[in-house]
DNA sequence: TGTACATCAGTGAACGCGCGTTCACTGATGTAC
DNA sequence: TGTACATCAGTGAACGCGCGTTCACTGATGTAC
């Protein structure tokens, strides 16, 4: 093993590790010293591989981003009718959201002071991934604001799964979770198609 | 004035400082210095009247449940049709926590590393307020599953209004966020009034 | 092929900061005589 | 009313911890001759 497949080695180690910790415990599950630990180098080996904890955690992020990008795409299914779509839509996200709850709790959390110091590679990926996850949604709304209904659809949907999975209030089980959303969205979904 | 009048008056200097502190930028932003320093007495000071400092935070927390109890309950409305109060119940909800955005969202923020060390007393008022937010909700559900409907069509309202006040995604301005609201809410309102 | 040298990924110990919390002490307040 | 004493709210300096980050050094890897 050459001295430059060593380096990428650690380098994804790194990730690979750090991937986990917030998969397992949230942005808050990541410190210097556990990484290194299990990384099994120096506190200061990270810091030849990142200027900061900082980019390795957006290293992440980003990479969350894409899994959810995936398993979205995976739902939006054609062919049935919209009431139908916009409910796959919806669970597909719950499903994954519940799958990987710390990851996704994450992409929603402020790890940094202020917006201001997010990279902007990331920011345009957060954007570009929640547009398309927002996509086939906005093809089924009705009238002339269809992305911003859809935002709004996807931010109700977001919602219900939110508060349900937060363990703080008390957790709604994931199959009642499931039938909650079902109504929820499908009456939502015959209110669209019903002009006010 | 007597020292158990100065004592009084320190206590409750503190929890409106906290409070404050808290209103203008979330949990985070409360510190035991920066709290003495404004209260104009020492850090040891704040341990003669709180355990520590988390005790202070719940103090003012349970503040915030009151004061997003007692807006709730002046939009609950009497009279007009069921859409329409679910309507204001829900722009009831975004106006508050957009007037009062830190604090609202130091609700859903956790401090404690687990929930298992946040107060009972805490905890019980948490819940009573919300059951009591979602009450005139549930009243006007259709079908068996009224509480678990209304808690459902709450946290859809909850995840619009914090998707869109979130300034990490961009934040929407809040006409608009009214509107979008009011479309999706009455929406749901049609297809919850209208057998699936 | 062997030897002297340069490079640089990685080390480990320390730095420095912000934080909540503690504690020996003080001095004003209230009490007993 | 005045004096000696006890109480205890509040002080301020320090403790101790966890954390991200830095840096002078090392030793294995790769290169030049």
């Amino acid at each position: 093993m050459s001295t430059t497949d060593r380096q990428a080695a650690l380098r994804a180690a790194l990730i690979d590790i750090a991937e986990r910790r917030i998969a397992e415990g949230g942005l808050a599950a990541l410190k210097a010293r556990d990484l290194a630990k299990e990384a099994g180098c120096s506190l200061g080996a990270i810091y030849l591989h990142f200027p900061d904890l900082d980019a390795l955690v957006f290293a992440v992020q980003a990479r969350t981003l894409d899994l959810l990008d995936a398993a979205m795409s995976g739902a939006a299914g054609e062919g049935a009718d919209p009431a139908q779509r916009i409910l796959a839509l919806s669970l597909a996200y719950l499903e994954w959201a519940a799958a990987h709850r710390p990851r996704w709790a994450a992409l929603f959390e402020h790890r940094l002071p202020s917006e201001a110091e997010v990279p902007a590679a990331y920011r345009a990926q957060r954007a570009r991934v929640f547009r398309h996850v927002e996509a086939p949604l906005a093809a089924l709304m009705p009238g002339a604001e269809r992305e911003a209904l859809a935002r709004s659809v996807f931010a109700a949907v977001h919602g219900i799964v939110s508060l349900g999975l937060d363990e703080k209030l008390e957790t709604t089980p994931l199959p009642a979770l499931r039938a909650q959303l079902s109504t929820v969205v499908l009456a939502l979904a015959r209110g669209l198609a019903t002009p006010g």
